[in-house]
DNA sequence: CGCAACATTGAGACCAGTCAAGCAAAGTGG
DNA sequence: CCACTTTGCTTGACTGGTCTCAATGTTGCG
């Protein structure tokens, strides 16, 4: 059942992925290129020092891309989503390991097809160029919520991130939903520690902000107050 | 004398800078449709929620990007060397504030008539779309040195970064040079205070690493030992 | 059931922030 | 040339938020 060959009919993210830009044909001949694959929760995607030799979309599920520390520890850099891109064009190795943090599905191909396809053609790479300022973007906000929140302003603004995510329309975010990622997982990506997430959440419950529901999902009962606090 | 006519010939950064990837007369039309500038050290050459029109490569000095909190309080999230870029290409306005922290030169295009070009020139589209891969690896850099590592750690970093950058040759960094930042400036980029940084240096000078020769001059006394701090 | 993984809570230590004072260098104007 | 101001840097005392260490609770699975 793993891996298969790319069928773009009824795929999910058709419409917003970087190979939305090509021709019919063209997209075919980019799905022959490439194949489809499951991965599971866990599942390692990429690793970093790996040769880097495949560019992949993701077309469901959530993935991290994180960075092991010389002493082990591993630091969360950011998260992809349906439609996001991952694995590094350009460049001879991969510097970021990129990881499931949920079941996921993704579109394999070969990493230098896809850079001379690039070249070829220019709405492609104009393309992935504004999907790579996008990230940079959202990288940047990282380093902003990093060094100037404290903890419990960014777990705010890391919920309010997932309750956006989790909903099918971008305009009406979701008041109810599972967190993607651990506490251990939030606690990297946010530069925190597992212990100052949940006593985080703990305080945001307290203030009447947020309501859990089981460990791993969250209901927001205030959302003016919670997105007061990021701002 | 100033702006003027871009010259080409005879430009320090014309080797590196993306414009490097245009044959000769396309390089031409595109030194036509530009205008070079001079900007003092403190001076905008940016500002944040302008409407984006302009894209430029940077071709001496040293530039910072930075974001106004609401607050009013400002963060550095990147510096821009010789032969950086400069503007956010295909988004309607400035997210960052660009200012120069050092007498700079910069060559000035208008923003669609640039990305006009990259549609027509998959080289230069592909050269833009590799240095915003940079771009985006040092932003992580950043995030992995913010989040991880303690004020001296972090200062040891940046001085390392600078007496590379200060250095002709890459290969061979300088063990002399001036900070291009003010402790202020040197705070808002690492994510502490001004007299975080102050404590730091004074840390690192009394552990034999380095020595002030005046505010703004620093010689490294021992490499090893700041690279082990840093790793 | 019992284990393993994950989450919560508490106590104490520590690093960096805040507030405040003093110093040094570079202008500025009389 | 000398007060005077401005700007930037350094240092100290204190505070506080987050980390560390440790124990306990909870959930899910073989």
């Amino acid at each position: 059942m793993n891996p298969q060959t790319i069928v773009c009919n009824g795929c999910a993210v058709a419409d917003r992925a970087v190979c939305s830009v090509l021709t019919e044909p063209e997209r075919a001949e980019l799905a022959r290129m490439g194949r489809r694959r499951r991965y599971r929760r866990g599942e390692t995607i990429m690793a970093a020092g790996d040769e880097s030799t495949v560019f992949a979309t993701l077309v469901e599920g959530v993935a991290k891309l994180s960075l092991i520390d010389s002493d082990g520890t591993e630091r969360i850099m950011g998260l992809v989503h349906p439609a996001g891109m991952m694995g590094q064009l350009f460049t001879p190795s991969q510097r970021l390991n990129v990881t499931a943090v949920q079941n996921c599905e993704a579109c394999i191909f070969p990493r230098d097809s896809f850079e001379a396809l690039t070249a070829s053609h220019p709405a492609l790479a104009q393309r992935v160029l504004k999907e790579t300022l996008r990230d940079l973007d959202e990288s940047r906000s990282l380093i902003d919520m990093i060094s100037r929140r404290q903890a419990p302003a960014r777990v705010a603004a890391l919920l309010l991130s997932f309750s956006r995510a989790s909903s099918p329309s971008a305009c009406f975010p979701a008041d109810a939903f599972d967190l993607p990622l651990t506490r251990g997982e939030m606690a990297q990506l946010l530069g925190l520690t597992i212990e100052t997430v949940s006593r985080s959440i703990t305080a945001l419950e307290r203030d009447g902000m947020i309501r859990r529901t089981g460990s791993q999902s969250i209901a927001i009962t205030d959302r003016p107050a919670l997105e007061a606090l990021v701002a």
